[in-house]
DNA sequence: CGCAAGATTGAACGACATCAAACTCTGTGG
DNA sequence: CCACAGAGTTTGATGTCGTTCAATCTTGCG
């Protein structure tokens, strides 16, 4: 079982022995949160960030007329809210949408790395910029593509990021989120998610009962969600 | 005339005299770049970021039927890819919107500041995490708001992070974007940001003509934008 | 003065939302 | 092991916000 977040970024860069340990021993407790269970709170000051160990969590705001927006997804591995470490005061909630089990890193030894570990301390930045690339991405799909594209693409991130942590079994992946929840990620309604997943499955893209998520043509499902994974850094080069 | 990177940081945090230096040495060149032009293209693997001393860019994605979404706005003071410092291959361009003034910081010594200067390396990262507190709202706006709310939001943020780096006068900025543009980064057909406006002008809470910007109801275009300024990060505090 | 870029208008259309109901599945208690 | 409850999925009918297309109008500028 090793750390998924060391994993991720070894993807990204080398880590040596010594930055592993630093980050290993960043580590304060580990806590488990049950699904639908806030993990942070918009408008907390938090004194420490929360990675994720195991399980899924969304990034949400909520709007005057109660409507949601899922501004992230997230899965082992990632940060929840590193960027509380220097942004002070959450913009917004963290959402357990699976049980979680989350590492605490207080926030006194995230700054003790960025006085002495400068190489650690870009590929923590690195790892808020590649949030910040997905935003990007999702802004760009949002806005440009249809629903049907936009679903397509998000399926392809997810997966590719769910395999960089392990998580990928061949061409499935456990992906325990609703309909719902998948609405609140795209900006559609429950009622168009379904019919647009329908779509995907009708042309032989995906399949996708229950939890397992199986994707069944990778490079049209690709082509249908203008996928290109460069947004994810996944080469491995000096940071 | 203060770097306005300088006073953008200074909003956020104490800088000392020796991080302004090295702020203000860490500039390789100023370079002028037409409307129009591309600062940085999509794939580029850039050695040095640019930081906007003058002018408003984009940054943008063209999608596969050749519709365009851009994904940030930028002003005076702010870096447009301070990012590939770390993410290394750009996966978007950056468009200059109209006449722009930049200074070039090449990444060799933005490294060096992440090895000497702990502190202004943490502030430097916070720029980019407020960059992803925007990128989030803006999903939030584009997935859960009307496009008139949407529009409103967006006209409060500009406003508010042009008086941060000195641009506002009174309630009036100048705001050199086409409807078009605006259409680009809201999501929307150039006809419909033509009547959101309308719309907002018809009910009293702004100004638009030419390139002036004058806000007339602020608590109103506030509400209707649903705009909280949080986000964007505007307390002085230790970071 | 004349042109080109941008802003504005109107009419028809379409993608997605909303509403309301039925269906499926899984877990639970009797 | 069956009934039932509740969460989630699916379906159909109708409504609407924003798009598209095609002009026309305005404005800044050489």
């Amino acid at each position: 079982m090793t750390n998924p977040l060391i994993l991720k970024l070894e993807q990204r860069d080398q880590l040596s022995d010594e930055e592993k340990r630093a980050l290993e021993n960043a580590i304060a407790r580990v806590r488990v949160v049950e699904a639908d269970e806030d993990i942070v709170r918009e408008g907390d000051r938090p004194n420490e960030s929360s990675l994720l160990l195991d399980g899924f969590a969304a990034r949400y705001k909520i709007v005057s007329n109660g409507r949601r927006q899922i501004s992230a997804l997230h899965v082992a591995g990632d940060f929840l809210d590193l960027h509380s470490f220097l942004l002070k005061t959450m913009d917004h909630g963290v959402l357990a949408l699976t049980t979680c089990r989350i590492a605490t890193v207080p926030h006194a030894t995230l700054e003790k790395i960025t006085d002495e570990f400068p190489h650690l301390t870009r590929l923590l930045w690195l790892n808020t910029l590649i949030d910040g690339a997905i935003h990007r991405e999702w802004l760009t799909a949002m806005g440009r593509l249809s629903a049907t594209a936009h679903m397509a693409h998000l399926i392809c991130e997810l997966y590719l990021r769910l395999k960089v942590v392990g998580r990928a079994e061949g061409d499935s992946v456990q992906l325990p989120i609703t309909q719902a929840e998948l609405g609140d990620t795209l900006g559609l309604s429950t009622v168009h998610v379904n019919r647009v997943l329908q779509e995907l499955r009708k042309e032989g893209l995906i399949r996708f009962q229950g939890d397992a998520l199986t994707i069944l043509d990778w490079e049209r499902l690709k082509k249908v969600g203008e996928f290109t994974s460069t947004y994810l850094s996944l080469q491995n080069e000096d940071r």
